[in-house]
DNA sequence: TCCGGAAGGC
DNA sequence: GCCTTCCGGA
């Protein structure tokens, strides 16, 4: 066994409902570099800078129907993921979240470096054999 | 800006 | 369960 949290064995959609989840949306959106003035690794690892709130926004209202979304709205949805040890803010950087990566996951995962990979583009991304290495 | 309670949809 | 919507408060 090893230590990835729970949340990262879960596969695009949770069992029960089926739908695409923020933090993975987001992950998405980190590995593509067309978002790169939109979202970023920035700072620590596992942080990141929303660069344009106004357009995650958009495009996370896009991905799930909701015309009305705004960052008012998707960071409460955040601030939910604190309970969860999924995410948390970076205190005084503005727009500034962390992932909940321990080091293990860095160390023995280095595809999971902050930086776009191939190997998380498609279909398969997050399968949990690729994370089992 | 950021926080977290409350209500509610699906 | 995972947000979406709304909002008072810091």
């Amino acid at each position: 066994g090893f230590a990835f949290p729970d949340w990262a064995y879960k596969p695009e959609s949770s069992p029960g409902s089926r739908q695409i989840q923020l933090w993975h949306f987001i992950l998405e959106l980190l590995q593509k570099e067309e978002y790169r003035d939109v979202i970023a690794w920035q700072g620590d690892y596992g942080e990141f800078v929303i660069k344009d709130p106004d357009e995650v926004a958009r495009l996370w209202g896009m991905r799930k129907c909701k015309p009305h979304m705004n960052y008012d709205k998707l960071s409460r949805a955040l601030r939910y993921y604190y309970n969860k040890r999924i995410l948390h803010k970076t205190k005084g950087k503005r727009f500034t979240y962390k992932f909940n990566f321990s080091k293990l996951i860095l160390v023995n995962y280095p595809v999971w470096d902050m930086a776009p990979s191939p190997l998380l583009t498609g279909a398969n991304h997050y399968h949990p054999s690729l994370l089992q290495a």
